[in-house]
DNA sequence: TTCCCACATGGGATCGATGCCATATGGCGT
DNA sequence: ACGCCATATGGCATCGATCCCATGTGGGAA
């Protein structure tokens, strides 16, 4: 509180403060200099005071890197995302960053815009630093399994690549998408229309399979021509949208797999004027800021994705701090939010949304 | 490709692979090692290879902390933002990863939810792992001056801190706030609402700044009354936007200073059936997805927030290696959108937005 | 008195990559 | 025959914190 000063003061300040030069300012050892700041061993109140005093006043500040190379282990969490842009990995990024730094560590981000390779990369960097431990949404399996094959402690986000051996905190997709389609199947829709843009994670795979047990379970026959398979990183999905709702004029509902599915399906709806829930109701998975802002707000399956960062990082922090039991996936619960933009059908058989 | 097995195996592969271990794989040493992988310096063509080749297949990853011990700086590259959560803050971590990853460096995230304490922490925590340079949006002086004062090469984003010897990029709040506002005192407004949520920092009192000049050049008086600044973090800015409606039921529109108060601006007129535009226009300064996706779309000030984040992180990265110039300040300008939530105001004196 | 132990401090090896410097060889010019 | 330089390689100090171990001291018990 008295004399500490702002270090450095603004002046040019070329030296780098160490060890070192505590020691020499208060005419001791580096040993006796590291063990008083550590708190660990011998040594007389005094002394340790003046040391202290040496280092606020000097502006000390531990080299990471050296405590790194010695002790194995730098305190560096990575997290490997697909996509800062979209709102869903920031919310997890803030998630995971707001428990780690209260654990007392930093997150390393790296964003692969899902592409494997850069993933890879990415993984690469974590090891290089000596990444306490590691998050990732994978992408494929090699990044995963090379941070294994090296001994990092993986928990895996939303999704697994299936490599043994590490943690993961995952949603339940086929439940959420379950829920979500029996919504509208109860509700009377039986041309129900899903669009997804990935089945090779679990992710989409498993909402696509909501989506068929939930027809099952209603009795309900499936159709083929009712899925929108856009395939990853489509050009301008609100274009396909728009070529498969002419195609199939008579879908009542449409369930969109993801946010941004959710997002082109919306914009299209409002484009060609189809009144929502009157011609057409619709459901998102995933629940963002602008599906409850808009009239009438998005029935959505709402994840807890802030919670699942929080938690990915608290089972990555217990798994580097000792935990060496079986690797476990923990599964949150997604729910459902019901608001305007999902209602019966149109009685009328023939009032559909094809093109003008 | 040929022989390269993915490194590890699965197995429990517990010994650390470092440069002495190809070296004696090889049968040279350490320096011939370092040498053949670097690229620097003399070694025959053959050796060369052998050495490769054995850093390969032993899945050899350098360390960085022993190479930032020597070399006196990590390639990570510091990012300190207040809220990541919000989309803004979201997109330009976005676009400071995205400079940065291709500039071959990684990003260490800090999130200080706005706490200049919170800043303070995480820029030690940058001085310690001696990162090559920080960017941050400032909360207050202190973690500048910090970092300043310990050498690191800083570029303040979105906002000043008013320290001497950084960098800043930033955008051009005052003249797009007197565009957005200029908007509406044209199209015959003349009690406009202004909501802030904090002056403090440079951004929102450029953009009240903006908004009183554009005022001035219409030669419209200013009323005290029409400000409503609710402090930073209020617990309900929707309710606070209430009460001051019901208390100035006579304003025709109202320009909101960042994408929070837009949402509460929105969601209360929603809330109260008050028609936008028909009875009070309004205008966001920052521009989110569900500004377009609203109905009526909002008028809004767009930021290029993710170029931001470019720029900044090609500052930063000219700034690292070399550049000893005079710290300068690059200004972007925003851009205003017009959409469909501004109108020239009712004729009708007696429309005004009060509590029913 | 002697021994032991708690207390206290310093010496120095260690982590792994880097890069300077010393050493060594062979070819070529004078 | 001598010297020089390009080529090639290894030895070793270095970066800074940590921690084991050696050393040293004083007090209390036997």
């Amino acid at each position: 509180m008295s004399g500490g000063k702002a270090p450095g003061g603004g002046r040019g300040r070329r030296a780098r403060v160490t060890l070192r030069q505590i020691a020499d300012e208060v005419g001791t050892s580096q040993s006796t200099a590291s063990r008083a700041l550590a708190g660990h061993g011998y040594v007389a109140p005094e002394l340790k005071a003046r040391i202290e005093e040496a280092a606020a006043r000097l502006g000390y500040v531990p080299d990471i890197s050296a405590r790194t190379l010695k002790g194995h282990s730098s305190g560096l969490i990575g997290l490997l995302v697909s996509d800062l842009r979209n709102q869903f990995y920031a919310q997890l990024a803030a998630g995971v960053e707001q428990t780690v730094a209260a654990a007392g560590h930093q997150v390393v981000l790296v964003d692969d815009h899902g592409d494997e390779a850069e993933a890879v990369r990415g993984a690469k960097a974590f090891v290089a630093m000596r990444a306490a431990g590691v998050l990732l949404a994978p992408v494929g399996r090699e990044a995963t399994e090379l941070l294994v094959g090296h001994g990092t402690p993986v928990v895996e986000v939303d999704r697994r690549s299936g490599v043994r051996g590490c943690d993961a905190v995952i949603i339940d997709s086929e439940s959420g998408a379950r829920e979500a389609v029996g919504h509208l199947l109860a509700l009377g829709h039986r041309r129900i229309a899903v669009v997804v843009d990935e089945t090779v994670w679990d992710t989409g795979r498993n909402r696509l399979k909501g989506y068929r047990a939930a027809h099952r379970a209603a009795g309900v026959p499936l159709a083929r021509r009712l899925v929108l398979d856009l395939g990853l990183r489509p050009d301008d999905p609100r274009r396909d949208v728009a070529a498969f709702l002419d195609a199939n004029p008579d879908v009542t509902a449409v369930f969109a797999a993801n946010n941004v599915m959710a997002e082109a399906v919306w914009q299209e709806l409002k484009r060609r004027g189809a009144a929502v829930p009157g011609r057409c109701s619709m459901v998102s998975f995933d629940d963002l800021t602008w599906m409850r802002v808009v009239e009438p707000g998005l029935t959505a399956v709402r994840q807890p994705v802030y919670e699942m960062g929080n938690r990915a990082a608290q089972l990555l922090i217990e798994r580097i701090d000792g935990g060496h039991g079986r690797a476990e996936t923990r599964t949150l619960r997604p729910e459902l939010v019901l608001r305007g933009s999902t209602a019966a059908p149109a009685s009328a058989p023939g009032a559909d949304i094809g093109a003008s």
